[in-house]
DNA sequence: CAGTGAGCGAGCTTCCGCTTGACTT
């Protein structure tokens, strides 16, 4: 009898699951998607209540024949996608191609592939429910609106020419990233003064050790000066000691965006790379499945965890724990990642390592016990404190100025052996200061002050996202898949509406009061304030198309947008609504807006004013030009043409200065004579430039266009022209053909192509004809070099 | 490699979510 056909989506899923099934099965995979919307006209029938006109992409027709080929051959189909609306539609679509009739065909699911979740699965088929399947048709079909309606909105009222782009998903990103940039812009910081007391006791082994008390905060420099010399002479007291337990309890197993997070904070890892090193963890059969909003372990999986932690650590580390999904819009198709076999503590690939281990810990420690903490807190009098109250008349007898010590002893480390989530930036408040052990005090006790500090702390605006803490408020929104959370940070990326870059601090004087042997001083230091490493940007782009699409489009830029439409689509998924009715109460009104903003939006430009020039007189304005920011003097309806000049990058339309922009307009720089032509010092596309005798030498960062001199450029040429000389080998002008010399030897140059010469030809490479030269790119272009893909040893 | 900046019109671009190789550089 002929095998059944069993289609999952993911090919290395296939394989595992066709071990388990055996002979009766032969199990293929579909890459996920087959059919996707047409793209001509949109691919949707509008007139004809929303139909869609579906087509099987390219690169999927090898895959779609294949498993013709193979469903004619076989016994029954069965359909085993995933679990979720995607995954329904996806068994929908095989139905449609493969000519099953979706009422009839078997469609089974499992959460998880193990042996038990697949053989039970099989023996509970049912249908492909087309509730669900209409779900995702009306989410495609939405996003398919959205994206196409409102790019082309972008290519006519924007004078840029890049291929823009706007959509559910991506166009709040960017909103996201725009808004906290604005934040940053308009924080003003506060300053107030932390006490800080060093006092010395005795710890256990008799040793005097140091240790901070902290006082309550002063919200001016008066304030902390007054409070510091109320202390002169004053001796401190432990009145009061207090010791807590306390606990910590270790994370959820991971699912694609909280790995994302923490290989980003651990490890360094943009979310694409975490991406990649975890397919090739997951085809590797190392790893579950990577594209998962689960924090579920299998039966199997929890059993070999705390069996593992027994074995490791012993059995008063484990601590088996069930997590559950704090997010609404997680569809659970898969487990949480984890390690397939955890007694694998690691593995060959060294590139693949660092994410493996970090896996196998944070899925250790979800099943471990709690770490159990001792936390002490000892108060300390000042005596000289009631003096010092608020103010004097006050009739509170309780106001007494103390200190508070803290420390902290971990009792059993529990999870804390293996594995500690890191926290962002933001989730870090100043309270979370490294809390030592304090040495052992008693009531009573006199303590010497070695020294007493007021700190002036200022308040930070919140940081800029990375592209994992992005990741994450994307999640918490419920905005995008994990599927998708990677490609959505190259998008924005691509389209220029963000940039991943550093930016350097700036020095920011604070101030010290000191108490020390009886005498307060006063000490100004400098701390180095808001830089920032591999942080998401937006560019002026990204801001002048988030201002736009706020402003005609705002129900779709709202953050709560997507969580309303996922409303529908359940309301769908549950058969209480039809989906061309969704999708008709959606389209009507966006489509008023979309045509009203063609008909009445003005050309976004993005304008501000800075200024008049005072040469001139004339407006000075920012403003985004067909190349991107500029700044210009004058308008093109005055009779003198304007003056333009591009913002560097590091520049922004909404923050640049008018002194900023003027200094723009310094370029280009007519240096001087050289050789009986002009040296001309400008920026261009690849950055600063000296321009002479038409030709053009890159200027080093060591050199500012701005005040480089007529001595220090001429050198460069000299210097530049005599090193291009040294490479060139031969030239055949009319041709546009070069010989060069390059460091793997001599190579020849047509237009941007390099070709390398053939080893017996590289010694007298001056001597070749052009007839040579020809023979040997004719030759080289019909031969191709292979390129060897470089691997990493260990791999 | 190193310019440009207005507006028109041809011809093109564009979305999100599911999966991996097949391609260059």
């Amino acid at each position: 009898m002929a095998k059944n056909l069993l289609i999952v989506e993911s090919p290395a899923k296939a394989k595992t699951i066709e071990k388990i099934l055996g002979d009766d099965f032969e199990v293929k995979s579909c890459y996920g998607h087959i059919r996707d919307l047409e793209k001509d006209d949109m691919g949707i029938d509008i007139k004809n209540n929303y139909q869609p006109r579906y087509i099987v992409p390219e690169d999927k027709e090898k895959v779609v024949k294949e498993l013709k080929s193979i469903a004619k051959k076989s016994g029954e189909v069965w359909l085993a996608t995933d679990e979720d609306r995607e995954g329904e539609a996806i068994s929908w679509h095989l139905c449609e191609v493969l000519g099953l009739d979706p009422e009839t065909t078997k469609r089974i699911v499992f959460h998880e592939i193990t042996k038990p979740a697949i053989q039970s699965a099989v023996t509970r088929p049912r249908t492909v429910d087309m509730n669900l399947v209409n779900a995702q048709q009306a989410r495609r079909i939405l996003d398919r609106i959205v994206g196409f309606e409102l790019s082309p909105v972008l290519w006519r009222k924007m004078s840029m020419k890049n291929n823009l782009s706007a959509g559910r998903v991506q166009s709040v990103a960017v909103r996201i990233i725009a808004e906290r940039e604005r934040e940053i812009n308009a924080f003003v910081p506060v300053s107030s003064f932390k006490i800080e007391a060093l006092f010395t006791a005795k710890d256990l082994a008799g040793k005097q050790v140091t240790f901070t008390a902290e006082g309550k905060k002063q919200a001016s420099a008066e304030n902390a000066e007054t409070f510091l010399n109320g202390c002169k002479g004053a001796d401190y007291t432990v009145t009061d000691i207090q010791v807590k337990p306390g606990k910590k309890t270790p994370a959820a197993p991971f699912t694609t965006s909280t790995l994302q997070q923490e290989a980003s904070r651990k490890l360094g890892y943009s979310v694409s790379r975490t991406m990649i090193l975890a397919q090739k963890l997951y085809e590797s059969g190392k790893i579950t499945y990577m594209r998962t909003d689960s924090v579920n372990l299998s039966e199997t999986a929890m059993d070999a965890i705390t069996k593992q932690i027994g074995s490791q650590y012993g059995d008063k580390y484990i601590q088996p724990r069930k997590y559950k999904n704090k997010n609404e819009s997680a569809q659970e198709a898969h487990e949480a990642i984890r390690p397939t076999y955890m007694d694998s503590l690691t593995v060959e690939d060294a590139d693949c390592r660092r994410l493996y281990e970090l896996i196998w810990k944070r899925t250790m420690a979800s099943q471990m016990a709690d770490a159990e903490l001792e936390k002490t807190i000892a108060k300390i009098l000042i005596s000289t404190g009631s003096n010092d109250g608020p103010s004097a008349g006050t009739t509170l007898s309780s106001i007494r100025e103390e200190l508070t010590a803290s420390g902290e002893v971990l009792k059993f480390d529990g999870f804390l052996k293996v594995y500690m989530e890191d926290r962002d930036e933001e989730d870090i408040t100043e309270e979370d200061g490294q809390e030592g052990m304090l040495p052992p005090l008693a009531i009573q006790q006199k303590l010497p002050l070695k020294e007493m500090r007021a700190v002036e702390r200022f308040t930070r605006p919140q940081p800029r996202y990375t592209e994992a803490s992005l990741v994450k408020k994307l999640e918490e929104l419920g905005i995008g898949r994990p599927s998708t959370y990677a490609p959505t940070i190259s998008t924005i990326l691509k389209r220029g509406y963000v940039e991943k870059r550093d930016k350097e601090g700036i020095k920011r004087d604070f101030r010290i009061f000191q108490l020390k042997d009886n005498k307060v001083e006063k000490l100004v230091e400098q701390e180095n304030t808001g830089a920032e490493k591999s942080k998401l940007f937006p560019t002026d782009l990204g801001l002048v198309v988030t201002d736009f699409l706020k402003q005609y489009f705002d129900d779709i830029m709202d953050y709560h947008f997507t969580a309303r439409i996922e409303e529908e689509f359940d309301e769908v998924a549950q058969g209480k609504i039809l989906w061309n009715k969704m999708i008709d109460d959606f389209y009507n009104p966006f489509k008023k807006d979309v045509e009203n903003t063609i008909e009445n939006a003005e050309r976004i430009k993005g304008e501000r004013e800075l200024g008049l020039d005072p040469a001139s007189g004339k407006k000075v304005i920012a403003r985004m030009g067909r190349y991107g920011p500029m700044v210009q003097i004058g308008d093109v309806s005055d009779e003198e043409k304007p003056r333009f000049a591009k913002l560097k990058n590091t520049q922004s339309i909404e923050t640049i200065s008018f002194d900023e922009a003027m200094e723009l307009f310094r370029l280009p720089r007519n240096l001087g004579q050289f050789e009986d032509s002009d040296v001309v010092v400008n920026i261009g596309r690849f950055g600063p430039y000296i321009a002479h005798d038409k030709k053009f030498y890159s200027l080093g960062k060591e050199y500012d266009p701005y005040s480089i001199t007529f001595d220090e450029a001429t050198p460069i040429i000299v210097e530049k022209r005599a090193a291009k000389e040294e490479r060139t080998i031969k030239i055949f002008e009319k041709e546009k053909i070069q010989v060069l010399r390059g460091p793997y030897g001599p190579y020849i140059k047509q237009g941007l192509r390099n070709y390398k010469l053939p080893k017996e030809k590289q010694d007298n490479a001056a001597d070749l004809s052009l007839e040579e030269v020809k023979a040997i790119i004719e030759e080289v272009k019909a031969n191709p070099p292979k390129r060897v893909p470089r691997r990493k040893k260990g791999s």
